[in-house]
DNA sequence: ACCAATGTGGTAGTCACTCTCACCACGGTA
DNA sequence: TACCGTGGTGAGAGTGACTACCACATTGGT
């Protein structure tokens, strides 16, 4: 027999880990990030505090939105090389936010609100913004690894780095003034525009 | 009555703050910074753990370097008008750095290597990473306000929002490859490479 | 039915950081 | 000189994030 099931023993343990981030998500929009303890947390989902820092190693990783990483880098990897650096990659961190916001509005799964309750948590939390700007980091290694700027050449890989780091930073300015703004604005357009702002107006259609 | 003088307890304050984070620096380059508890700080320091936190509200800020803002605020309201916006403060950024770290290399003043030492510190220790570039937060907001876009039109704000922090992390690849070289590399040539890899090559001289 | 792997709970501990109370040197005033 | 108010400091207890070590139980394969 191949072992095709997912053992079963995984599944609990994804479940476990999905119910303790639901309830850290709830908890934190309800009674605030700093006023939930982690006990609290763990209280919620029924756990004990160990279980939830097994499956997630500090309490901001609770909140910690980690797929735009494969997304962005794929839409960069197959846009074309002859545009610039910065277009390249504007083009593809608005394109991944039409994706995970769900394109136009309409169809807001359940899954997807928790997406946006994450992110909206992450930047509207003072005590999460030092980590939401360094998760960026990761997004830019991804960048720089999927524009393959990675091995040969230092000062090419330095460059297509400045240039990932600026435009997320810009991006960055969409999503605060989009979580200010409550998620009124679309979220896709407001990259646009502060790519825009910062790199002239030719990067966001 | 204005109290004019500077009250020798004033003196003394402003004495042990400066002795705490001499200490803090020299002990975190010699064992690291995760390592050195605040605790050893303080003893070395000759002072309670207290004394620390009156002065420094978190370990991390016994590190942080303060005084790139209103240098760099400054420069960017002086910068001629007509450029465009990370044009104006990609040379604010460039200037500035040359003026911190000496201009021309060879008059190396004690305090200017403390500076440089806390510097290095902050980039090179992966538990600061997200505070430094929470810092650049305050740095952001020293430009949208120097240049004056700060009332009126809140777009005109969020275009120069999105301008000031792209160009900032620009300035913060340049600031990792100059750790990671050790300084050997000129910080603001590093800085005005970065500046134009993100934005084209017209940028920093 | 056995055994190893793995998810989990308990306890105790470290460290950053806060709060509260008391002390005392400094500052101006009588 | 004597007198207080202010402000910098110290000591202690306490909270909360996070870790290390050990024990227990369920699962998965033999």
């Amino acid at each position: 027999m191949v072992d095709r099931s997912p053992t079963l023993r995984a599944q609990r343990r994804a479940e476990t880990q999905r119910s303790i981030q639901a309830h850290a998500v709830r908890l934190f929009t309800e009674r605030g990030y700093d006023a939930t303890t982690v006990t609290d947390v763990a209280g919620a989902a029924g756990v004990s505090p160990m279980t939830v820092y097994r499956h997630f190693p500090t309490k901001e990783d609770l909140v910690l939105v980690d797929r735009h990483g494969p997304l962005v880098a794929e839409r960069v990897a197959a846009s074309p090389a002859a545009q610039p650096l910065v277009r390249r990659i504007g083009d593809a961190l608005v394109d991944s936010a039409r994706t995970l916001t769900g394109g136009a509005r309409g169809h807001d799964s359940p899954e997807e609100r928790f997406l946006l309750a994450r992110l909206r948590l992450m930047i509207a939390t003072p005590a999460l913004r030092a980590k939401h700007l360094d998760a960026h980091y990761a997004l830019q290694q991804a960048i720089v690894e999927a524009l393959g700027d990675d091995g040969a050449d230092p000062d090419a890989a330095f460059r297509t780095r400045a240039a990932a780091s600026a435009c997320l930073a810009a991006m960055h300015t969409a999503l605060v003034r989009w979580a200010e703004d409550d998620g009124r604005t679309e979220l896709p357009d407001l990259i646009a525009h502060a790519l825009a702002a910062a790199f002239g107006g030719g990067t966001g259609d």
